[in-house]
DNA sequence: TAGTTACGCAAGAGGCG
DNA sequence: GCCTCTTGCGTAA
């Protein structure tokens, strides 16, 4: 048989132990189709002490089935490693509980061999495979997937907690609804009759349309495990995975619900836009999809949903099932637009993460760095070893100078935190080897006591590696790439100051993080002894340069483009003489904001962090309003100061009266014709029960919210992280769904309007009280 | 089945008188 | 009623 190459994506695996060792199994997408690979005879690899190897060989002396082997390696103190054997899964767990519970080191022993196999020949999804010889080698290769995906969503009568019906549909453009009851099937609707053969119905759908991939919204949380606990109560199995086995589901500690498919995976849409940075008010599928796709749903009525889909499940099917549809398309089409597949097949070539792994960032880490650790001849070290008996800070935020003013600068370092590693050579082997060079001219400081090497180190060199990539992939236009590769480079610092992270040690983040506020506070200092600009604020990684007054757009411009070069030469020659490094930090010209409010901390006269507003001014003229850490952009504030806010400071910014409109609008609120803007929306992030030490006004809404329900017997609860919806009235805070008290206008006009306006107004000599206050009372 | 710290603000809780 | 401290949330970077 002639040997035949193919390309492949490695969707998902799995390890299982057999009388042969370790199997390792990964199901891969390939043009001709999924396609198994099984690797047998493999052994799970650990690495231990050398110095404890008589003591671990008298502790695993009653244990079969491993083996100690002397390595050329070391760990980062240079003590020589050994590494442990194990030929099944079995033992192996078997082994570490004990070596765990007689405090032997050890080393990566987490690490399961189905990923290390991949993780140490650098396969991040594309392989390539032979089908000739009996052990299949796998090795990295550029390889674009297509994908089958299967977008589904179902139906349920809430108040039974039954299945009407379940869509799917498929990228390819296949639709189907099962649907409960009897009726005439059409192309699209199948009758299945009872529930149970229609979730009968639903493993043949499944299985005949055979998905690579499978999407919906909250899938998990909510549609598989549906299913699931219909198909208990049934006792129906569900053999959906493509080997023919049923699926698992279960529930990790912190409720988090996972669902495996062998040979097939899931993806959850909300997931899958968090984990991509993308961020809304809401992530109900209604929200996002009129945000991002300019489109609503069917149901208009979001409150009354569960009873319109009951009414049209018994007066309309045609209708439920369109209903159904529209779900399962604009999960797909969400997926197209915001290139989420893309995003994903991105990060996995970059980190070989798996397309459905959430997070992760710390294993990300590991992939990239373990390899190429072991191959300079060291193994990473043990959990929780590194140092933290000191502080590491995070960014610095400079104290602001409030006032309202015009040209202000904002200029940012790129990247920072990627850019001081590349530049410092923040690097844990770096850090290491650093204790046994004897020449000063190859070390660069650090902070905490650290030293790094300028050469021999990793992570600098696989930021480098990200950043040209980064670079090309702007240039190519390649938004998910961009997108994947930033996330990944600011998390791998984010990931170094984690104690989940092996490589965890106050020395590495605080040498990133102190040398940034080094940075800022050098780059301020140098702005206004050196161009007698005053800096009146800056975070992390900008500092908000005021021109003066008088000043034109285009003078602005100029002097913004100058500062940014002039200043990114000046920290390259620092650097090249005091460390004889090469800088690669960046100062960038972002923004010109022509109007710009930092505004008092309330009842201080000092200026706050982190809130601020401005008028950006782009080089073609257009303007726009810009808001952060403002009311305006915070969901836990009412629709009316928020409105409010944005028409006040558009005045203010653009030179135009605004006193009566904020007076008219008070008395709007007085008179109740403003009472649909006064809904909070706020977060329970705990159990209802866990606010002990006090009760804030969203818990005492949901707390009657609870109470509601139960009195109406309604199956609904409230729970831990569901968004409160509640009105402040004369008997306090009232849900939406059963509000029965006045609003309570003095509240909403001492709390939010007010508040959300006085920022402006005071520093104007003005002040809300001043404009308003004379009404009060008198309605 | 674990990325970080820094910050502002509303409102509750509790002490004081 | 006034003051200070703590809790909870959402946000910037």
């Amino acid at each position: 048989m002639p040997e035949a190459v193919s390309s492949g994506f490695v969707l998902c695996s799995a390890q299982r132990d057999t009388e042969q060792g370790i199997e390792l199994g990964y199901w891969l997408v390939t043009d001709q189709g999924p396609e198994y690979l099984c690797i047998t005879g493999q052994e799970q690899v650990f690495f231990v002490l050398h110095s404890d190897a008589a003591e671990i060989r008298f502790l695993l002396r009653s244990i079969a089935d491993w083996r100690l082997q002397e390595l050329q390696l070391k760990d980062l103190l240079q003590q020589p490693v050994m590494g442990l054997y194990v030929s099944n899964l079995h033992s192996a767990r078997k082994i570490i509980n004990k070596l765990h519970h007689a405090h032997i080191v050890m080393m990566e022993e987490d690490i399961r061999p189905v990923d290390r196999y991949l993780m140490e020949r650098f396969i991040r999804g594309a392989v390539a495979f032979s089908n000739t010889s009996e052990v299949h080698k796998i090795a990295k290769q550029q390889y674009h997937p297509r994908f089958n995906i299967l977008s589904l969503d179902i139906e349920t009568d809430m108040h039974l907690g039954t299945i009407l019906c379940i869509g799917v549909q498929s990228n390819s453009g296949f639709k189907q609804v099962l649907m409960l009851g009897h009726g005439t099937d059409d192309d699209v609707i199948k009758y299945c009759g009872d529930e149970r053969s229609l979730l009968q119905r639903y493993v043949r759908l499944i299985n005949e349309s055979d998905p690579d991939i499978l999407i919906g919204w909250n899938v998990i949380g909510f549609d598989f495990s549906v299913i699931q606990q219909r198909a208990e109560q049934h006792q129906v199995a569900l053999p959906i995975g493509r080997d023919g086995s049923v699926s698992d589901l279960h529930k990790s500690a912190r409720g988090k619900v996972y669902l495996r498919i062998a040979g097939r995976i899931v993806l959850d849409g909300i997931d899958v836009l968090k984990g991509a940075t993308f961020q809304f008010d809401s992530f109900s599928l209604e929200n996002v999809s009129r945000v991002l796709l300019n489109r609503g749903k069917l149901v208009e009525n979001v409150a009354h949903r569960a009873d319109e889909i009951i009414e049209m499940y018994a007066t309309d099917k045609q209708a439920l099932a369109k209903y159904n549809l529209m779900d399962c398309e604009l999960v797909l089409e969400i997926f197209a637009h915001a290139q989420l597949l893309e995003y994903l097949i991105e990060r996995t070539a970059l980190t070989g993460l798996p397309l459905d792994k959430v997070g992760g960032w710390s294993s990300a880490f590991d992939n990239l760095y373990l390899p190429l650790l072991h191959r300079n001849g060291y193994v990473a070290p043990e959990y929780a070893s590194g140092v933290s008996d000191m502080a590491s800070p995070g960014g610095y935020v400079m104290d602001s100078i409030p006032g309202l003013y015009r040209h202000v600068l904002v200029l940012d370092f790129k990247s920072l935190y990627p850019s001081i590693i590349r530049t410092f050579k923040i690097d844990p082997l770096g850090l290491a080897q650093s204790a046994i060079c004897q020449d000063p001219g190859k070390l660069v400081p650090g902070f905490n006591g650290a030293v790094f090497t300028k050469e021999d180190n990793i992570l600098p060199q696989v930021m480098d590696q990200l950043w040209q990539a980064r670079d090309r992939a702007k240039l190519s236009n390649n938004q998910s790439m961009s997108q994947a590769i930033k996330i990944l480079m600011s998390s791998m610092y984010g990931v170094l100051g984690s104690n989940a992270c092996r490589f965890f040690d106050h020395r590495l983040s605080g040498s990133i993080t102190l040398r940034g506020h080094e940075i800022l506070t050098g780059t301020a200092k140098k702005i206004q002894s050196e161009y007698g600009y005053k800096v009146i604020y800056g975070d992390t990684d900008s500092v908000f340069v005021w021109l003066g007054d008088d000043c034109t757009d285009a003078q602005a411009h100029d002097i913004g483009a100058q500062l940014s070069t002039e200043l990114t030469a000046w920290w390259s020659s620092t650097l090249t003489e005091k460390y004889a490094i090469t800088s690669h930090l960046e100062l960038e010209y972002e923004t010109h904001y022509t109007k710009f409010l930092m505004p008092t901390m309330r009842d201080s006269e000092l200026g706050t962090k982190k809130r601020y507003a401005g008028l950006q001014q782009f080089t073609d003229g257009r303007t726009e309003m810009v808001f952060k850490g403002m009311e305006n952009v915070r969901s836990d504030w009412t629709e009316l100061a928020k409105e409010m806010q944005r028409q006040v400071f558009h005045c203010a910014f653009n030179d135009l009266p605004y006193e009566q409109y904020i007076v008219d609008t008070v008395a709007a609120v007085r008179a109740g014709k403003l009472d649909g803007q006064l809904l909070y929306h706020k977060k329970l992030r705990q159990g209802l029960q866990e606010y002990q030490k006090n009760r804030p006004p969203h818990a005492q809404a949901a707390l009657k919210l609870q109470q509601y329900y139960r009195a109406q017997n309604l199956r609904e609860q409230v729970t831990r992280g569901q968004v409160i919806k509640y009105y402040i009235t004369v008997n306090g805070p009232e849900p939406e769904e059963c509000l029965s008290s006045r609003l309570d206008y003095d509240h909403y006009i001492d709390r939010q309007l007010k508040p959300a306006l006085d920022a402006l107004l005071s520093v104007k000599g003005s002040s809300f009280e001043q404009l308003v206050g004379l009404q009060r009372g008198l309605f």
